[in-house]
DNA sequence: CAAAAGATTCCAGTTGACAGCAAGGTCATA
DNA sequence: TATGACCTTGCTGTCAACTGGAATCTTTTG
């Protein structure tokens, strides 16, 4: 009980991170949170800050950021924070990785967008007919 | 000999259609492609319907849809292609998928332009100074 | 004081799209 | 005929980010 004062325990993190207590101690299995101080029964006892590192983690990670990566700029941290330049280099390149794939899925969607509308404007009638499906491909393939 | 003339093995197709035979039988096993005819000792024949159907895969996979996803049509196809009704509402759901995710995306790069930008104004003396990363969090926190 | 709630560790399973390996059968060539 | 290239099945492993369950222990509540 005199532990409780210290820090609050897993679930009760959990419950303030929003976050599930297995998450937490698969972060801590994977170096993304620190391992916790422990009451003398085991327990696990977290300070104020492990939540600010969970929202941290949340923000990262809805900004696309890996939990590996998000290792890497905690790691950084962790060790006094001398350099931003892994930081920004990781970044920098989680951008570009980014565009990438935004274009990526920009040209899917044109290509889906073809396809739909090839659809829309098919006679359904000629669908059952020549026994292929007109949607997928613009000629007349073996396929469909 | 003769079966050969039937059609191609798998390794062949895997060279045309520039996949591995492991996925060929993958795409087997999961039902995207057809159980092939087998020659007398038990090899995979191949026809030249199975490179356009495996192209046909590519295709669609590159516009990110799934196995899962690409089976389905494909089903339709193999049952007589009777209706477009299917593939035209998979199709739909595909696309406000896609959309949702490139907004997601969108959006994400925006949070992550943001950090670097932080970054990049970032005096790098003030850096080493405070003992916290200012690219990850705008104001100042326990966290870095 | 007993039961329920919550904690512990460890191991396995999930999804998606394959890759790797083992142990064996078959086929073309020198 | 023997070597190597290619084929077969079946099982395991990979990555990411968890989730579920078993067996056990501690803490809280009635």
């Amino acid at each position: 009980m005199l532990d409780t004062l210290i820090g609050m325990k897993i679930g009760e993190l959990a419950n303030t991170a929003g976050v599930t207590t297995k998450t937490i101690r698969y972060y801590e299995s994977i170096g993304v949170l620190d391992e916790p101080v422990r009451t003398g029964s085991g327990y696990r006892s977290y300070g104020p800050a492990a939540i600010e590192r969970l929202d941290f983690v949340k923000q990262a990670q809805s900004s696309g950021l890996a939990l590996a990566e998000i290792r890497s700029i905690l790691e950084i941290k962790d060790q006094g924070g001398q350099t931003c330049e892994h930081t920004t280099s990781l970044l920098r390149r989680h951008l570009d990785e980014l565009d990438t794939k935004i274009v990526e899925l920009q040209t899917a969607r044109v290509e889906l967008q073809a396809m739909y509308e090839r659809a829309g404007a098919l006679d359904p009638a000629e669908c059952t007919d020549a026994n292929r499906c007109q949607i997928i491909t613009v000629e007349p393939s073996v396929i469909m």
